[in-house]
DNA sequence: CATGAATGAGATTTCATTCAT
DNA sequence: GATGAATGAAATCTCATTCAT
């Protein structure tokens, strides 16, 4: 009974936690894509979550740690729906395509997404713990299109080929693309030439035809 | 001419003028590349430059006039060698590869100038004239890769081909290799990837083969 | 009786009552000890205590006051502990040994002890309250040695003497002594020393030697 | 030239340095008199020296550097007018007058003196830097005591004693008499008692009386 | 009684920028 | 042209204290 009662509190007290920290962690990232990841002050996310500026560093150790947390619940986001997305198809080619559709589409949805990514990347090389957290998401991607190529290749759908090397071209591709994109919104016809890098991909790796 | 008319407008364009400005840019390249766009002090560039801090002030408006300087001046650099290492080849597959090479090449021979660029990237959401910089260098990009392609079309070397969309593509698998290898060292060979892709892109575009 | 009074005044004197307060202040105790006067927080307190910060403040007016009650509980813990080792001997001879021990043997049973008291004096100059406080355990101390001093001289053990002014001389002996020990425990050796001065105080106050 | 130049230079910044450090360092030792070790900021520091805020950061680190060069100078000082008294006389005895007197008068001439040194006292268990400087302040007391104490030992004006111990004890004496003074100054007649303590060290130094 | 989330004042510290020399 | 002392605004972070539950 006791520990029930002990329970009850933790589980509220971690209730109220999770909903703090996923309002301030919202909160950075709505503000990071507005001000940019250095022109914003701790301030501005407890301004925006409605919260006082007190509270940010009770939930949160400091300005790294609440951009570390933003960065980490980014990509587990981004898994987790490309995993939703790739569970509900069987065709390697449809999933190929759904991979490529997962990151181009982001882009245009969210636009602020990739902005602030980007900031993430200027820490690789001054803060170990965001380099490592980008390392991971880099490596995951590679993984996960490499195992669509391989269980393509497998199927027979797919051609020969190095997957490793070739998921390093994708992402390359998808990447390259959307960077152009991000910075030039008028560069290209982005529907368009999305459209087009996916036929050249399917068309690249695809069996006779 | 164009430099006098540059001259009388900026009033201050003397040698001594010159040989500051040279020398807080160059400082400036190397302090940001050692501490982050967002962590270093104007008196780690006049320190780095061997200079006294108010002094950049008398040779730059501000942190951000400067800042923008430096990114004009590693642009202008860009272009310079990679015009210069064009003009030296006749062949368009040959302009191809120089092409790629460029890019390819540089992240190795100074580390820093990705992590520099990565860093003016996370201003083009917030700041109108780098922002303006990135397109410029970007469109840039493309319209010398375009060029190559155009020429190699004439010339019988290259398959027929929308040159627009070609060069956005060859310019993201570059850019996005590139990103890959600066924010993880290990993922891959870079040597081998990068020699491949030139091979892949080499033949995807020589006619019969 | 004394403790109805007390009872009715505090308003709060029941058992549970009595349990915290002394389970907090001997947390603060700990605390100051460790992590000295001005650096540590309620939470610390709270912590040491495994009770909650809000706590505190039931049981305490405020940081001053936990601070107040527990150099008043020094006084009073040091003072039973020396009238228990009095209330045991008869000569005053032994007397005043027992009294000079119990204060270097505190030293080193309780090292922190010192640092406390002496952080406490740091407000003499500040807080009226605590100056206060620490006046009148000096005056105590003062008063203590001198009640052996004339049992001794009325007894015909000790020589003739202005036994407050005896008195302060031994206490700035004593605590000269430790003060130089605590800052520098390589200063000399503790346990020699003591017993010198201890000697030093007997021949010079004894008669007819 | 350059050099003398280079000096005039040198020479001028220094000048001012010295003046700020000065200026900052004494502002320190007023305003941690008045308000206690902990209880100032660095505003109060900068509002008494009449200069501004971020001055105080140009020219020390943070406040541990404001506060630990402040227990330097005013060892140095102590040091420097002890050893101006000592150097104008020859007798032991009235070195050893001089030496009581140089620590029982700075309380009466400088109230804060002691409330300052106090303060630092309680630093020793949490910072080791000023536990050292405190170390080295004590220590060369006691050497300078016994180098007296030694003298007047070989010139045959003092007894034969450990000057070790005795320089220990002196001390002790003296501090101790001082801290029950500076706790409580109404706690007994300090002309006299001082006076007396005087006249008890040299009558038990001194050679056959 | 007890909790701990929440507040908000205030302290330290950093630095771009100015300006007298 | 050049210096670097000086300013002062602003940002991060800490914590005693309060109060709803």
């Amino acid at each position: 009974m006791v520990r029930s009662i002990e329970a009850k509190r933790e589980n509220k007290s971690n209730e109220i936690t999770q909903i703090r920290r996923s309002q301030l962690t919202k909160a950075t990232y709505r503000v990071v894509g507005r001000k940019g990841y250095y022109n914003f002050t701790i301030r501005d996310i407890a301004k925006e979550a409605g919260l006082s500026a007190g509270l940010v560093h009770y939930y949160f150790k400091d300005k790294q740690d609440l951009l570390l947390n933003l960065l980490r619940e980014m990509n587990a986001n981004l898994k987790y729906y490309l995993n939703k997305a790739l569970s509900e198809l069987d065709n390697p080619r449809d999933k190929l395509l759904a991979f490529c559709d997962q990151a181009f589409d982001l882009v245009q949805k969210e636009k602020d997404y990739f902005y602030v990514l980007i900031d993430f990347w200027t820490q690789i090389n001054h803060n170990p713990r965001i380099r490592n957290a980008n390392v991971k998401l880099f490596r995951s991607y590679r993984e996960e299109c490499a195992a669509i190529l391989r269980e393509g290749m497998e199927k027979g759908v797919f051609k020969h080929m190095d997957v490793d090397y070739v998921a390093t071209l994708l992402i390359s591709l998808i990447q390259g693309t959307i960077i152009q994109y991000v910075i030039d919104n008028e560069a290209f016809d982005y529907a368009e030439y999305t459209k087009r890098i996916k036929e050249n991909i399917i068309s690249m790796l695809e069996k006779g035809d």
